[in-house]
DNA sequence: GACTATTGCGCGACAATCGCGCAATAGTGT
DNA sequence: ACACTATTGCGCGATTGTCGCGCAATAGTC
């Protein structure tokens, strides 16, 4: 992990950096952890991981046994913080809700982080109970039509940089899990300008997505629509939903 | 802010505490701070203001465009961390899908942090688009039966406290905004051993809760069902909705 | 009961963080 | 246009907070 830090030295607070890292360390296969184990994966001593952990501890952020240490849903403050200040999730939310209401359907809208689409707005319901359709929920950008859409707008580099080394996971047997599969889908969108992606993350659910650009040209999200796909083609969808969505992206690209 | 850190000094980790700090100064009313706003805010000096946030933003938990910083999606991998980790919710998942399929409303899993209620597991959808009922979201206790169902179980001095100093803010004409009232719907959550409030929080919806306790007697959450109160009397809805709310509660109770 | 792996914690040393204070800049009003 | 105020970025010397070693104690295994 060799980052380049350009940041003069006297401006970079190390203690804060590393109890994120201590923060993160804690995931689905880690969901409990002691001080020797959040060392080995933090990469940082075990009396400092210690410390960290018992400050997180006393701080809330975490409870403890005495010997393994767990999160408290204090830290989902820590996200809250962001949709509560974010503007970009609450510029898209009139939109959405006109979007669902005129379509049936659910609309979000997604930003990247890293390689990930994060949802950070919603409005609307479908019969989809799929758990990654929840607000700061985070999935593979392949997966979803508003991640396929942003990965559209990069440049071939990025693109090559994003595959690299990529395991894509079937969720349905309809799940492009090839790169050539998933490129194929990327390139479809920047054709068409719009992505269309159906039955990847969840059986007979259609979703169709445009990415949202500032003025500047600047990518800063997607707005998709999740549509059931029974009793109606894709080109029907795509006619329905398409000049709602475009509305929505004229609209937010002058928004921000 | 005194507060007692009965810790010893070198086990505390001054910059993660003023870290953490400067990310939940960020919120509704102050969406982007600069160095000198999030210093007032956090009670740090400018100087330190700054060395976070441009540390916060080397790391991508903040953006930048020189002068104001502003969060990231990134930030919402902390609180993501606490659903990929926390056994509470996952435990619960099963449940709320069976209570949520039986009774045709959404069912939900939540805690106490503080003062506030909030929902760390969800199964089902309803027509309540409220925003409130998100993953992560936190609500005053008083507005939802979870919470009350949660508060209901405390000691009376702890409830005096949480009432203590408390605003009650009118969602709908017949939200209890007085302290007796509040009071009133603790009470008899008590005395009935469930939580049945009715549009506290979205017009013509009824929620019916249990408090989740572990074999110990300790509080970790509380089981709730939201539905739409159209033709249907209360006294049905809960007879509906207590058998299958009890059996979770059975069931969790030896979860934990 | 010895073995290994883990833990809490004290200590001395070092470097990382602190906040002052300067100069420069941006914004306001007369 | 001018001074006036409130910002800002940044350098510096001082100190305090963080480091990781190493010990003794404990927990778990064969």
């Amino acid at each position: 992990m060799i980052e380049k830090i350009d940041l003069d030295k006297r401006d970079w607070i190390a203690g804060l950096e590393k109890g994120l890292r201590v923060i993160e360390a804690f995931n689905d296969a880690h969901p409990r952890l002691t001080a020797s184990t959040a060392a080995r994966r933090t990469g940082i001593t075990r009396s400092a991981a210690r410390r960290y952990l018992l400050t997180l501890q006393h701080l809330g952020y975490v409870d403890s046994d005495g010997q393994h240490f767990w999160l408290t849903p204090k830290v989902l403050r820590l996200g809250w913080s962001y949709f509560d200040s974010a503007k970009v999730p609450r510029a898209a939310q009139p939109h959405l809700q006109r979007i669902s209401v005129a379509l049936g359907g659910a609309a979000f809208f997604a930003v990247l982080d890293e390689d990930d689409v994060v949802f950070v707005a919603r409005d609307g319901f479908s019969q989809i109970q799929n758990v990654g359709f929840v607000l700061g929920a985070r999935l593979s950008a392949n997966l979803v039509a508003a991640g396929v859409a942003m990965l559209s707008c990069q440049s071939p580099a990025e693109i090559d940089h994003w595959l690299s080394g990529r395991k894509f996971v079937a969720y349905t047997p309809h799940t492009a899990t090839t790169e050539a599969a998933v490129r194929e889908n990327i390139n479809n969108a920047r054709n068409r300008g719009y992505a269309l992606l159906e039955q990847q993350l969840t059986l007979s659910v259609r979703g169709i997505a445009v990415p949202i650009r500032k003025r500047s040209g600047e990518i800063v999200g997607a707005v998709s629509v999740s549509l059931p796909m029974e009793g109606e083609t894709s080109e029907r969808a795509v006619a329905r939903a398409l000049p709602l969505l475009r509305e929505a992206e004229y609209a937010l690209m002058s928004a921000f």
